[in-house]
DNA sequence: TTGCACTTCAATGTATACACACTCGGCAAC
DNA sequence: GTTGCCGAGTGTGTATACATTGAAGTGCAA
């Protein structure tokens, strides 16, 4: 069997997924089987696996008496989330750090906050949000491998399937704030001084680093939560969030 | 629907992650669904979600062609599980620790430390493997929830449903080396090592000690690996290693 | 003898029918 | 009026038939 493009089960498995993060289905509710299936032009045999996948990455969870529903988050979840990506991605830094890393590597690392750089550098008003976005995710995926530990990777891979632990949780260009572009301009030193210490084998300011760098992300959680309430229905990542 | 035990999926879970886990399936081989549900005495149905959830777990792995196979851990794979737990638990613990325990579960986890330390008072050979593994998960458990987030236990539980990865990997009476026996009773003091500094919050040590603690599970590992490595087949947890 | 293509087969992916448990409404008894 | 029981209905859990695809083996041709 293909495991490519064109099977049911990746279409309910994409399809499910957009359904609960778009917010179409809301927290709390119950997952109709039948219904879903229905909407998804899928039968429920691939439906049902969509359902339990989902119940696995966390965006679902089991209801007792059978079925499932949308799982609601709370601010602690979304908080302890994004301590528990920095917790990851510092154990990522470090092993690399650690364990060394090889030049080529090192080279493509720093390639990408090179263009980072260059992405951030092009003026105020002139900044391509989809394309730092982009970049940014290119650095916090190599620095996953960077770790040379697959059990690490792919652990920071199921984390940041929750989309408010993404790397790039709260860069988009709804929330265009002065606040906000300047914690690009802070990410972006983090990236440069992660990178440093790994090349200088320095493990423990490694971890520091990467651990504080997501915290930037629960800063920007805060800011919008406390400061501009009116844009949480404009971030992807907080259409989840019942507070 | 009853979510309780007469479910033919829960058969098919409980019974195919034994089959994996006592290596009767051999690492590498593929899983044929009829063969398994013949087997397990269930239809191709239960034992498609069994599979799909132990792919979760990370005992299999989906084949490109389709199916599943065995995974095959690497020595780096489990020398990795057991940072990682080092790492979480290290969080939860710091985390217990900065944010505080209330009193009545800080009894409790000195409960737990009272009853170990008369398991391992009552004499060299009266020593009962079997209680002290389970009173050492009661630690470890408790240790997830005193964190006081959600995440990390969910995490802490994935990550320690790997049977090398568990608090309890290297607790057996199979390997019942005067080593082994000597770490029961360094862990013991880390174990109280840890308590103390979450009743003293104190963070950063509260960490260190839990990371150093798991890797007490490592020193095992290498033990057996290179001075017993004919006990490889006695300890349950290297069943699916393939040096 | 070797390589390619076709055929055949086996195993997974999918759809659907059936069985049973949970829920919710109504009715009766207290 | 409230509470408990009962029955219908909805929906999930399970089984199985069918479709589809990957792989292997065989035969023919170069």
């Amino acid at each position: 069997m293909e495991s490519g493009s064109p099977r049911q089960s990746t279409k309910a498995l994409l399809g499910l997924r957009d359904l609960v993060l778009s917010g179409e289905v809301e927290p709390g509710e119950r997952l109709s089987e039948v219904v879903l299936a229905t909407r998804l032009d899928v039968s429920r045999t691939p439906l049902r696996a969509a359902l339990q996948r989902l119940e696995q990455e966390g965006l679902i969870e089991a209801i007792p008496s059978g079925g499932f529903a949308v799982r609601r988050f709370s601010r602690a979840d979304v908080i302890d989330s994004i301590e528990l990506r920095g917790v990851l991605e510092g154990t990522a830094a470090r092993l690399a750090a650690e364990r060394g890393v090889s030049a080529p590597r090192l080279k493509a690392m720093a390639a990408i906050v090179g263009k980072l750089d260059a992405i951030l550098g092009g003026g105020p008003q002139a900044l391509d949000f989809e394309r730092y976005e982009e970049v940014n995710a290119e650095f916090h995926n190599l620095l996953a491998e960077l770790s040379g530990s697959d059990v690490i990777r792919r652990e920071i891979g199921r984390v940041t399937s929750l989309p408010f632990a993404s790397p790039s949780a709260f860069i988009n260009q709804q929330v265009d704030i002065p606040a906000f572009r300047q914690s690009l301009v802070v990410g972006q030193a983090q990236h440069k001084a992660i990178l440093s210490a790994i090349e200088q084998r320095e493990g423990a300011r490694a971890e520091a680093l990467a651990r504080e760098h997501a915290r930037l992300a629960r800063q920007n959680l805060d800011f919008v939560l406390e400061e501009k309430p009116d844009l949480r229905g404009q971030v992807p990542a907080l259409a989840l969030l019942a507070i």
